[in-house]
Parts: structure tokens; sequence; C-alpha cells
DNA sequence: TTCCGAATCATCCGTTCGGCTATGGATTGG
DNA sequence: CCAATCCATAGCCGAACGGATGATTCGGAA
């Protein structure tokens, strides 16, 4: 029997994956939690095999930090990440936080039995989707300066702003912003945005 | 006895709503969807009371046009969105597609009921967020062709570009943007599509 | 150790953008 | 019918932006 505990704010998604769940018998739900914290008091006391986290935990503490507090603990249960829209940051944060695998909340049930199973056992688990994504990005790679860039642009600030934010001369930022345009194939600031939002390597809202 | 159908593409989701719904014994499922030539179908032989619809049904038809549809038939079910995130756009033309409410996912179990309750009864429910949104909207309000620019302004395209594709001229294109700078309280594209994100008056994925 | 990428800074130059001000036609609603 | 609003257009000008090019420092990989 796989023992399994949710961390997940949305209550209509916990009941659902519990539901979905109690029809598998090999699978138990043994605990919810709907924040950071009661998430690591419920994998301390319970001890489940695989937790479901979702990332996007509200206000407060991600889940790729939880899941690396998790994955610190004595016992360590296997993290699978189940979530909907994240950027490649944060997918790629969480597995080196120690996630053993990432699903998309749209997927079917039967990937979703599947990917517990999967990493009760100890293996790996992508959704294709994400799979893919991670893949595919062999083209451009944009540095951790970059990305910062990207993120500041996003909120409209002028080169020189930015240039003042990161205590370096604008020319610095025109250099990254020239790099910048060129891995995404653009040549605006706009389009910059545009692109780093579409491709989930910055997040929309603040 | 209250008799609601589901109309979502997660199956998480319908799942949950439905493990919620069963713990209460004057509402029962009736029927589920997950896109919107279904939906119809469903709703067409069922002739549920409540449709509880997600706005967001994958590609193809939106849930706005299915609420509509709904709408239109002979004994129309009251619709009840039930969404995560979604443009103020979408969530007006939602209402005035017909829906009777407008609930955000994460609420938490209990409002969900009230809200279908109260909705089998004819009434408009509104989730709190969902009504401070539509009220703080008292200031600016955009023009449909200042949304529309909007959108555009958020692929990066430059005001020749905009101006080609809308078959009007630069000047044109700049008065509109003036004009969404001052409402926006932002000086520069970047600024405003980012505002315009945030403020959900456009989406981010295309 | 050599070489490369990342990050920093610089200058020049043409293009685009944004602010300002102003006008006219079309539609809608008191 | 007149006011209001939206859409469209125009010119001017300074500031900001983007392209091209090149240089330096520093750290890690080969």
């Amino acid at each position: 029997m796989i023992r399994v505990a949710l961390v997940d704010d949305h209550p209509v998604v916990r009941a659902g994956v519990r539901a979905l769940l109690e029809g598998q018998d090999d699978l138990t739900v043994v605990g919810e939690a709907s924040d950071a914290h009661s998430a690591q008091q419920l994998v301390a006391a319970l001890h489940p095999d695989v937790v479901l986290m979702d990332l996007n935990l509200g206000p407060g503490a991600g889940g790729a930090e939880v899941t690396a507090r998790l994955r610190a603990l004595a016992e360590p249960p296997y993290v699978l990440v189940l979530t909907t829209y994240d950027t490649e940051a944060d997918i790629m944060s969480a597995i080196d936080a120690g996630a053993s695998g990432y699903l998309l909340k749209d997927a079917p049930p039967e990937d979703l039995f599947r990917a517990i199973r999967g990493t009760a056992r100890g293996e790996t688990v992508l959704a294709p989707a994400v799979a893919a994504r991670l893949v595919r990005r062999s083209g451009p790679t944009l540095t951790e300066r970059e990305v910062e860039i990207l993120g500041l642009l996003a909120t409209g600030r002028s080169n020189r702003d930015l240039a003042k934010k990161l205590y370096v001369s604008e020319a610095t930022i025109k250099s990254h912003l020239a790099h910048i345009y060129s891995k995404l194939e653009v040549d605006t600031r706009a389009a910059a945005v545009a692109r780093a939002i579409e491709q989930r390597i910055i997040r929309p809202v603040s």
C-alpha cells in the first residue's frame, strides 16, 4: 500500500485527488495540508511514501522550498510535483530541490496513478509536456542575470532604472538586453517580455 | 434535490467537486463534460438545475460561448462559473452571456455549496475577489480598441506594425497608446503590457 | 595554462517612442 | 438636437531605445 500525502491550497483539488486515489486499492491518502508549515508537520508525523505537492501554495513559502525541506528529513518521502502553470525556473528548482517528478493537473487520472506508483519505486516521472519543454530548451539558454533583467523588464522599467536598480551602468544593461534579444529572437523589450512570459521564463503576475 | 452538471477539462477538479458535492444531501452531480461540445449534449439530455462551468476548456470554444448557448436552450440551466485565472473581459463576457455567478477554484467548499444553492434559487453570486475587482474598476475603463491594441502590444510589435495590422495610421496608434498610458498610469509600452497582464486586462499566454 | 563565456563598461548613430497639442467624422444617448 | 465618447489623423521635438563594435575582468572548463 502506497501512502500518499497531499499538499495543495485548493480544497477542490485535494478532494479530487483523494477521490481518485480512493478508487485504487494500492494507493491511500494519509493526510492533507494546504500550506507550507502544516505540510512539514504532516510529513514528519505520518511519514508518507509519496507527497503530491502543488508549487503554488498561495502566499508564503513556495513549493520548491518545502520540497527541499521535506527531502532533508531523516526518512524523506518522494515528492511528486502536481501543478498547472509554472516557469522553467520553478520546474528546475523543484527538481533540484529533490522532486522525483512533475505532473500537470490536467493529466488524466491513469497518468497520475502511474506517476505515483513510479515515484514510490524511486523512478523519475515527468509529464510529457514538461519533459518536452526541458528537452527542447536545447537552443537558447538565458543566464541568471539575463532572467533577472527580463523580470525587471516586465515591470516596465527603463534602461536607466534597471541600471540604478542593479548598480551597473546603462551600457551594461543594453549589453544584456542585446544578448537577450538575440537569444529570444526578438528586437524590442516588449517582445522580449511577451516571449519570456510565453516560454515560461518569467511569470506574468508579480 | 439540486441537480448539478460539471464542465471542466481537469479530471482532478471534476472528481474533486463531485466528491465534495456528494457530501451534501441536497446536491447531486448528474453528469460531467470536459469540452464544449459534450457539455451542450449533456445539458440538453439531462436538464440540470445548475451547470458548474470552467472558462478554460483548453483549446476550442471558450466557456463564455458555451454559457451563452446553454442559456439559449428551451429550459436553460443556471450557469455558475468556477475558474481560477481570468481576464476582466472573460468575467464580463461570461456574465453577460448569462452566467449567474462567478467563483474561484480556491474557494472553500462551504462557499461553493452556498453559491450553488443560491444560484439554483436564481440568485447572482460573485466571489468576493471577483466582486471587488468589478467594483474597483470604477476608475479607468479601457475601450475595446484600446484592449485590442494592448493585446498586440504584448506581442512586441512596433507602432508601425500595429498601424499596418489595424489598417490605420501610425498617428492613430500613438493616440491610442497615449490614452492607454494615461488610463493605466504608465509611460512605456512595456509597463503597459505588464500592468495589463497584472490587472487581468489581457492574458499573458497567446 | 589556455580558452571561453559571463558580466561589466564605452561610444556612435539612426530609428523609434512618448508627450504635447489639435482637429474631424461617427455613433450613441439624453 | 446636442453633448459625449470613440476612433482616426497630423506635426514637432527631445528622450529613449536598439544595432554595431570593441574592450576589460574574472572564473571555470578543456
